[in-house]
DNA sequence: ACCCAGGTGGCCC
DNA sequence: GGGCCACATGGG
């Protein structure tokens, strides 16, 4: 007798249960949120931690320092996480924007969550996932974060092939659980804990928390 | 010696 | 709208 599929919050108690409150990014500044949001693109937040470390310890883990630091400078900081030439242009590019339309990040961020998005989207750097990472966990608006796990693990557990479309699966997703951005916050992070453990691209079924209310026939592609 | 990681943008059809 | 590709380091 196959179990029916859970719904979202369903998913949400289960992984809280598992892993416990998670809180992310807790007493980390938006600065630092927001450049954190960057640098982890399609890259392990190990290499990430190393390079913010190096970007404190050279104080350029501030929007206004980054703003005004040479792009050498912060290549060479940010370098074990990736993409490094990249992504030191991109970052120095984004706080020299911030700084000359709002002055500062908090007056950026206090913009409504819609327009602040699309202004988001509109920077060279900043896609779909980024951008809500930043709304939901340095502007502290609700918004659900979408990323690659989301999509893996929706497809797994319902049975379907992965939504590509961002915005389809974020809506479907917000549309199922209550708009609070605590929830969001701690979802997310729930989602990715789960992810890094059991549901990476080579799939690590046993234990997975997920096991004991979906009925995974699929367990075999599991 | 592979494969992968909390993506993004550019270019092609 | 969808399918490739470059971007780059560190860990398994």
């Amino acid at each position: 007798m196959p179990k029916e599929h859970p719904g979202f919050i369903d998913i949400y108690k289960v992984l809280r249960r598992r892993f416990g409150f998670l809180d992310w990014w807790p007493g980390n500044t938006p600065d630092e949120i927001l450049i954190g949001a960057i640098l982890t693109q399609n890259t392990s937040w190990k290499n990430v931690e190393k390079a913010i470390t190096n970007l404190k310890r050279s104080h350029l883990l501030s929007v206004p320092n980054m703003s005004r630091a040479r792009t050498s400078i912060i290549e060479r900081c940010i370098r074990p996480s990736g993409y490094y030439r990249q992504k030191a242009q991109r970052l120095k590019k984004v706080c020299e924007y911030i700084l000359e339309n709002y002055g500062s990040l908090g007056k950026f961020l206090g913009k409504e969550s819609a327009e602040l998005r699309e202004e988001l989207l509109s920077l060279k750097g900043i896609g779909l996932e980024t951008a809500d990472s930043i709304i939901l966990y340095a502007a502290e608006k609700p918004v659900f974060v979408i990323d690659a796990y989301t999509r893996r693990i929706v497809g797994r557990i319902y049975g379907e092939k992965e939504e590509k479309e961002y915005n389809v699966l974020q809506q479907r997703i917000q549309n199922s659980i209550p708009k609070d951005t605590g929830l969001y916050n701690d979802f997310h992070a729930q989602i990715v804990e789960l992810g890094k453990n059991y549901c990476r691209k080579k799939p690590l079924c046993r234990d997975c928390p997920l096991l004991r209310i979906c009925d995974f026939s699929l367990k075999n592609q599991y």
